[in-house]
DNA sequence: TCGGCCCTTCGAAGCGCTTCGACGTCCGGG
DNA sequence: CCCGGACGTCGAAGCGCTTCGAAGGGCCGA
């Protein structure tokens, strides 16, 4: 009765060892490397599973071996803030983490942290990646508190006993003031993330925020900081005001990925060319820039060197190796036709 | 030995049914409701289970029911195109997947045929919600040999035998034509998506052209359809052209999420006021639509929507329901303030 | 020639769960 | 008063895999 039952289609190991002439557990030692065999029985071995289209059983593996060699990205809760780099992150996971013979889990932040918990107790995850993780991530404890390890994309505001990773933020605000500053700007303005964002004490947009301040400190320009809606109507109003009340400004850093191409319209609506009347860097992905008119000097997330080291720390920790906490990737600025000397 | 060796914070069906003092089976019938038990036992079962903080064993669970309670979630091989509509997708196939207590693996197509056939083959995942899908999508034929259910968004050229559901592109083509005959708009003109996704033979932007350039020729409205690149400087040229060619042109659609900004700074740059000289229709994400200055008159792609939907039609599926070989859903189209009366 | 060792392979015991058949118990109808 | 059925619960047999201890065979040195 049970061989009716049974699906025609699953290939399990037994059927392997059955065709290769060995036993199961030889078939299974094959597979896993985890004790010598030899080369012939290693080969025919090989041959039986791909004559019969042998794919282990992944519960079955998971069960046995207390690892179901999946990770979990875990998106923030409030999407919609940086879409394209999101997605950007989530892919290159994806691909690195197949390079460890891993599968990802995709999960939202809005189960909340019994979701968090549930796949953890449940053995579907060994580990946990969180993106955008934010100043005060309501993620941040519960992962804490979890046995498996994880990792976060972006830095929460303690960020003791956690592995964290991200662009350098301080470094890319201050690296666009330099670049303004070398070109002999003086007078400079940030138009970062929504209000809301700052006051949702955003860990990067105040981290870009200061490090463009204190450059410009340092370097003795003149600097203002405002944040900036993404509707155009709002940024129209803001840069206007902006243009109004220091008109010496020569020099614009937008750090808000959304907002690049209205910024751009405003500008031009406004008389000023770019870059004859006022030079302009983005802090945004290479495509934006790219695609903007003029093209956009600009300091890009690497995203898919944030996602690919995200992926390999959590497999490290996974092997039990230790990791260092924090890892800070040194921002990149790329120079296009949107700056010029001043 | 076995007992050191154990993870002390794994808590098993076996701990709860000591725990509540009955037998091992009796836990697993609660849980799955697929034999009556008594309210008082009941109870008694679901106190303990919170109390010991038990979760089911996945890969077991997965082993012994022959059900991962994973579905998979395929992305497109080459990603960035639509990006925010894709994550709606993923966003809402999650939300409605946990909504049946099923979890989401998210895969993209670089691992080719060969990934989905593992996936299938080795019981990751019960089915798979493909997304983005092309007219010649390389997934399909390995979707059509698979014994897992699958749904598709979007139509492959050959649909036959396969669940497809997507935005009625065709209809939405028509709303647009449709909408700016009735305000008496006489010219018109379609800007699509890049000249290469019609190359690729993508579905839904031909699908758009025909339904577009049908209305127009029932409605007796004079129309042309063209590619467009989403640069600005590519954009500018056409747009320039286009309105030299046809100085009549009142009306546009613009079906290319990327370039509605740029196409609205380029008329502006040419002197067209919207919607007073020239009316403008998108077919995009609401955001989008909203956060365009002026705020356009769009069909929106209905993403969540069609996640929701996508997911209940696999799970249909995946209970041996039978189910519609392709679902439309019908636009919608909002106005806003960039359609006028001609 | 023989014991001992290494190399390779085997068998069996679980991993935690679902599910099937069986076993009381309690009820109502004949 | 007894029998047939529900109803509620239990025990045991797997699901397909990993892993541990041990067995078999060839080779070496004594």
């Amino acid at each position: 009765m049970t061989l009716e039952r049974k699906r025609p289609d699953m290939v399990t190991i037994a059927d392997v060892a059955t065709h290769a002439g060995v036993a199961l557990s030889t078939v299974s030692y094959v597979l896993s490397g985890k004790r010598a065999i030899s080369a012939d029985t290693r080969r025919r071995v090989l041959a039986s599973i791909d004559a019969l289209g042998y794919h282990p059983h992944a519960g079955a593996r998971a069960l046995a071996s207390r690892r179901a060699n999946v990770i979990a990205l875990v998106l923030p809760l409030r999407a919609g803030m940086h879409v394209p780099v999101l997605m950007q992150f989530a892919t290159s996971v994806v691909t690195s983490a197949r390079q460890f013979e891993h599968d990802v889990l995709l999960m939202t932040a809005d189960e909340g942290p019994s979701g968090l918990r549930r796949i953890a107790a449940s053995a579907l995850v060994d580990g946990i990646v969180a993106m955008d993780v934010e100043m005060r991530d309501a993620r941040v404890p519960v992962l804490r508190t979890l046995e498996r390890p994880s990792v976060l994309i972006g830095f929460p505001a303690d960020a003791h006993g956690l592995t964290c990773i991200d662009l350098d933020f301080h470094l890319a605000g201050r690296a666009c003031v330099e670049h303004l500053a070398g070109l002999g700007h003086r007078d400079v303005a940030l138009l970062g993330a929504p209000e809301v964002v700052y006051l949702r004490d955003t860990g990067y947009a105040h981290r870009t925020r200061e490090g463009f301040l204190e450059a410009a400190e340092d370097l003795k320009v003149n600097a203002v900081a405002e944040p900036c809606g993404e509707h155009a109507a709002g940024i129209n109003a803001t840069l206007e005001a902006l243009l109004a009340a220091r008109p010496e400004l020569t020099g614009l850093v937008v750090h808000n990925e959304a907002a690049v191409g209205h910024v751009l319209a405003a500008l031009a609506r406004l008389g000023k060319r770019v870059p004859e009347d006022i030079s302009v860097v983005a802090i945004c992905p290479d495509e934006v820039a790219e695609r903007s008119h003029p093209a956009l000097t600009s300091v890009l997330v690497p995203a898919d060197e944030v996602g690919r080291q995200a992926v390999d720390l959590l497999m490290r920790k996974l092997d039990g190796e230790a990791v260092p906490e924090s890892t800070l990737l040194p921002p990149q600025l790329t120079v296009r036709e949107s700056t010029a000397a001043a």
